[in-house]
DNA sequence: CTAATTTGGTTTGTGACACCAACCATTCCG
DNA sequence: CGGAATGGTTGGTGTCACAAACCAAATTAG
């Protein structure tokens, strides 16, 4: 979990793993995805902080971009308890991002719908993520970055 | 940003962001990184959990293995207030994973040192995240690895 | 040499966040 | 219709992050 993470801004926290065995040369692709996982959390940390929101609560948003969620929906898609679901949709609510609403399918259930600010501030992290990402990438060439997404794309498929 | 998750086993968490816009073929490469970024976070998260561990004191203990740290030095490496380190310390201590030594550099300072049993912990931490990670790229050929981690390295060396 | 300032680490307070167990209202099943 | 399962909340607990304040030690300025 995240919580707000400032004093992050300028350097990324290294990993855990490899830190004291990264050779200064390349890495290795473990050590780089590591790294490269850290570097990436840290930017997201860093847009999420700067809207007052953990990375959880960024994903919590993302989610509900397109769709309202119920509960047990965002639980399984944030690989959260239900519980620590509950808190979440509660804080967010609280800043008025996010509102419950009954369910038609079931009188237990609710959905969460995003609220116009709520969908502000998403549109806006996203964007802020996207540019900063890009940044990020810039010193590669289109046709690296393409191989980059592919090769993201082939070890996510697999699981 | 990291407690010890339980329940992400078999299902990394999809991203916050693109979660709603991924495109079912590939991914862009903004997309592609965060969710890589997610999927490398929550085996790190699984293999941490195994130990009984979080995230940070996964990368805690592996700042210390080459080298013993003063307080203020893991707060760097870590990007966390020096108030945290101290509780990250004090809780690794209490599982006798590290002990603090007076520095002989300053009465003020203390030394974190890795005990014998945080040294067999982190060990087996990082061959089981290393087993994982290989495990998650195995699907590419020994070159795509090696243009992965060339790009990863490029990526991290912009900044 | 002394006083003032800075520093290393801890403590306290606060809030977020994670999980577990228990609970209640509702739905499903036999 | 009764029992079991489910959706979400609540309470409890522990971790974890930061800010502010504190104390002892080191450094700096005069």
């Amino acid at each position: 979990m995240s919580t707000r993470l400032s004093g992050m801004t300028a350097q990324p926290p290294p990993p855990a793993v490899g830190e004291g065995s990264t050779a200064d040369d390349g890495l290795d692709v473990v050590d780089g995805l590591v790294q490269l996982s850290f570097h990436i959390q840290a930017v997201l940390a860093q847009v999420a902080a700067d809207h007052d929101l953990s990375i959880t609560q960024i994903r919590l948003l993302g989610i509900l971009r397109d769709r309202d969620a119920e509960m047990l929906q965002l639980a399984g898609h944030l690989g959260l308890d239900k519980s620590s679901v509950t808190g979440l949709v509660t804080r967010a609510e609280r800043r008025d991002l996010v509102r419950r609403v009954p369910s038609p399918r079931d009188r237990r259930a609710v959905l969460v719908t995003l609220t116009s600010q709520g969908r502000r501030l998403t549109s806006d992290g996203e964007r802020r993520i996207r540019d900063r990402i890009t940044t990020l990438t810039a010193g590669l060439t289109k046709t690296e970055q393409g191989t980059l997404a592919a090769l993201a794309t082939r070890i996510l498929r697999v699981r």
